[in-house]
DNA sequence: CAGTCCTCCTGTCGGC
DNA sequence: TGCCGACAGGAGGACT
C-alpha cells in the first residue's frame, strides 16, 4: 500500500479526521515497530491538539501544538483505521488486552498487530495496525527535523522540484539499472515498486536500461529521460486521484490498494498480455536487487 | 564512493 | 488437509 499515492490518501484522510482534535489518551501495546519508540511518547502526545498533518515521501509528519512532530511511516504493512464514536462505545475499550485491541473487527487479525491507540477529545479512536512492524514511529521538536535521521537525505518531491534536467544531473554517471535508481529515494522520493514498474511500461522503457543511458554527454536529459519523468508524475497522480475518490467513506483508513490495483499495466501481471495499445507482447517477471520487475519485453526497449 | 546483498517480521498463497 | 517454500507495497546497514 504504502508509495506515494497511498500515504498521501492516508495524510488527507488523517488530517480530516485529527486537525483540532486534542488527544486524550495514546496506549502503545508494545515498546517498538522498526525501531523503538521513543522514550516517553504516549506521554509526551498526551493533551497536545493536532495541528497539521504533512507529507514528506513516505512518511507523514503530525505537527502538534506544543511544537512536537510525530512521525509515522507505514513500511510494507501500516495502515490506521479511525473509529467513530459510536463503534468505540458498541466495542466497549475498557474492556482492552494488553496485547490486543479490541477493535479487531474493523482492523484485522483480531486486534493482535494493533499496536498503537489514539484516543481524541471527539470521542473517536484511531488505530495503527502493522503485522509486519516495518513501520516506524517517532516524535521530535519541529526544529530538528531538517536534521533528522530519516529525512535528511531525501531526495526531491516528485511534484514540487523535480523535473527532467534535475534527473538527468542525478544520474550522470549512475550505471545501475534504471528501476534501481527510480527506488532510491535519494534520487526521487515517493516512487516504489509498482509505480516504478508502471511508469517505465508507460514509458516504454526497460527496466535494466543503465541509467546514465539516459543522460546526454552534456549532462542533458535524453528524449526518454524527459519522456519517464512525465510518466512518473502522471502515474502518481493518477493513483493520488483514485485514492481520494474513496476518501468520502473514509471511516476505515485501510490502505489496501485494491483501489488502484484495477489501473495496473504490467505490476504483478505475469504472462499476460501487454495492455499497450498495438502491442501484443507478454508480462515478464525478473528479479532485480531481490525484488520483482514487471516489464513487457516487446515494447519497453 | 557506488553497487549488491541481506535483513527486519508476519501473513498468504500455490504446489506437492 | 497439512506442510513448506516463495513472496509481499520499504529501506537501513553491512558488505565487496
Amino acid at each position: 500500500m504504502p508509495e506515494l499515492p497511498e500515504v498521501e490518501t492516508v495524510r488527507t484522510g488523517l488530517e480530516q479526521a485529527w486537525v483540532g482534535q486534542r488527544i486524550d489518551r495514546v496506549i502503545l501495546r508494545r515498546k517498538d515497530l522498526r525501531f523503538p519508540f521513543p522514550s516517553g511518547m504516549a506521554d509526551n502526545l498526551t493533551g497536545q491538539t493536532v495541528v497539521g498533518v504533512r507529507r514528506r515521501a513516505k512518511y507523514l509528519l503530525v505537527d502538534l501544538s506544543n511544537g512536537q512532530v510525530f512521525l509515522s511511516h507505514l513500511g510494507m504493512s501500516g495502515r490506521y483505521t479511525l473509529i467513530t464514536p459510536d463503534e468505540v462505545a458498541r466495542l466497549n475499550p475498557n474492556r482492552l488486552g494488553v496485547r490486543q485491541s479490541v477493535y479487531g473487527e474493523l482492523t484485522g487479525f483480531d486486534g493482535r498487530h494493533d499496536h498503537m491507540e489514539f484516543r481524541f477529545s471527539d470521542g473517536s479512536v484511531s488505530v495503527y495496525t502493522d503485522p509486519r512492524r516495518f513501520g516506524i514511529a517517532d516524535l521530535f521538536e519541529r526544529a530538528e527535523e531538517p536534521i533528522h535521521a530519516l529525512l535528511e537525505h531525501l531526495g526531491p518531491e516528485p511534484f514540487e522540484d523535480w523535473n527532467a534536467t534535475i534527473a538527468a544531473e542525478r544520474m550522470r554517471g549512475k550505471r545501475s539499472a534504471i528501476k534501481i535508481t527510480l527506488l532510491d529515494q535519494r534520487f526521487v522520493v515517493g516512487v516504489g515498486n509498482i509505480y516504478a514498474c508502471e511508469a517505465l511500461h508507460r514509458s516504454g522503457i526497460s527496466p535494466t536500461t543503465p541509467s546514465n543511458t539516459l543522460v546526454r554527454k552534456n549532462g542533458k536529459p535524453t528524449k526518454k529521460l524527459e519522456r519517464l519523468v512525465e510518466e512518473v508524475k502522471a502515474v502518481l497522480e493518477a493513483a493520488i486521484a483514485v485514492g481520494g475518490s474513496t476518501l468520502n467513506d473514509f471511516a476505515a483508513v485501510d490502505g489496501t490498494l485494491g483501489y488502484f490495483g484495477h489501473h495496473f499495466q504490467v505490476y504483478d501481471r505475469e504472462d499476460g498480455p501487454c495492455l499497450k495499445e498495438g502491442c501484443n507482447g507478454t508480462i515478464e517477471r525478473i528479479v532485480q536487487s531481490n525484488r520483482s520487475t514487471f516489464l513487457c519485453p516487446r515494447c519497453q526497449k
